[in-house]
DNA sequence: ACGGTGACGCTCA
DNA sequence: TTGAGCGCCACCG
């Protein structure tokens, strides 16, 4: 496909991993950078979602922070929190509720 | 080429 | 437990 600004393997690896992440569960940053190979990139698939091109395409608020929190979101982290809970997710004072359980792993 | 920015992570006080 | 600081990587002007 075209490339909008930028060809980036590690932004389109981004978008691939993040939609494997099925409905109701939860990836972190660093989980997802890890799925990339760079584990320390956790910063850079951060700045990709913040930018990603296939906005509602891709489930980013699926994407959370290492420490259970929501972490942050372009619409708000009212918005990504609520998306989180209409799939099933229950999330607590932007922090997600069973956190482990609901972590969806490779 | 360089410096600044950002939806992060970990350690220390 | 909460807050601040430093380090990390990738993108943009």
């Amino acid at each position: 496909m075209k490339k909008q600004y930028n060809s980036t393997e590690f932004e389109n690896k981004v978008w691939q991993i993040l939609k494997r992440v099925p409905r109701g569960r939860v990836i972190t940053y660093q989980a997802l950078a890890q799925a990339i190979g760079c584990l320390q990139s956790a910063r850079a698939v951060g700045n990709a979602l913040h930018k990603n091109p296939w906005a509602p395409k891709v489930p980013c608020h699926r994407v959370v922070k290492s420490n259970g929190q929501i972490g942050g979101y372009r619409s708000g982290i009212r918005k990504k929190t609520a998306l989180l809970k209409s799939e099933g997710v229950r999330v607590k004072d932007g922090k997600i509720v069973d956190f482990e359980k609901i972590l969806y792993k490779f």
